[in-house]
DNA sequence: CGGATATATATCGTATTACGATATAATTTG
DNA sequence: CAAATTATATCGTAATACGATATATATCCG
């Protein structure tokens, strides 16, 4: 058996197969559709999708943790001038609340208004029906990665 | 039992609970982890991170498959007109082939560069590597869902 | 066959938004 | 207490997906 012959016989990642590909292209595609679902929810609830996700780091916090907007920023892999605009929006829109920390005068902290709490329980109710629907799928693709 | 408890009791949908927006939260933070590790590797490439999920959505139609704009633009998730744009953009940079249907004038039919299917040969190597170390950590989120 | 309808791709101006660079303020460190 | 570090804020810019619209080709059906 020639080496090359045995390269191909041991799959080498070098080298990615057409089953490979199209593993990889399915599981984006998979990716996409969940976005998109996610995207329409939240335009839907009144919100930016970017403001949906926000909203849903605050809260995804364990309870009691004083979150700021660095946290935010590290939560949404974005830099910490994007995590400021996007709070300058959501405060205008009335959704989050911006209190400076009493202990670090340099931080602010955040915390949901009422009625992005509200829109946020219905918007993830609808998220973690469609993720039901979602995991098998997502399982079948990861298992031909 | 009051039926405000029994709601409680039953995990009512409509009230997702703290481990459930922790879980959405997490969900959203690993996929994002994944995204930017491909974004930088596209960037890496050489490639943005569109043109490197346009060459693999091209790529991972089954083999004979004659690929067209629309095709790419429902892979992808975005109007025609967005394909359009990014395929000029790939052409342009000598990764995409553009050539027209024999069959059915108006349509376009697209294909891989020899240089962009080494550079995506690599690329998907990458993603295999870095999608087998996330499909744990996915799973077991999948399953707090 | 031929006009109406549908489909596929292309063009262009606009709006959103994340970013880099930079600034300001507060805290920590040595 | 000066220097360095950390946290948030401001602003101009660039990238790109989109809507609206246009053009060409194909299909449908009377």
């Amino acid at each position: 058996m020639t080496d090359e012959k045995k390269r191909e016989d041991t799959k080498n990642p070098l080298r990615p197969s057409q089953e490979d590909y199209e593993a990889l292209s399915d599981f984006r595609y998979s990716l996409r559709c969940f976005l998109e679902f996610s995207e329409n929810a939240a335009r839907n609830a009144g919100l930016t999708p970017q403001q949906h996700q926000a909203l849903l780091a605050v809260r995804g916090f364990p309870p009691g943790t004083a979150v700021t907007i660095g946290d935010l920023a590290e939560r949404l892999r974005v830099r910490h001038n994007s995590a400021v605009e996007l709070v300058d929006r959501l405060v205008e829109a009335g959704l989050l609340i911006r209190r400076p920390d009493a202990l670090d005068n340099r931080r602010v902290l955040l915390s949901l208004s009422d009625s992005a709490a509200a829109i946020l329980s219905q918007l993830s109710a609808v998220h973690l029906d469609e993720l039901s629907r979602l995991r098998p799928v997502l399982k079948g693709i990861l298992r031909r990665i």
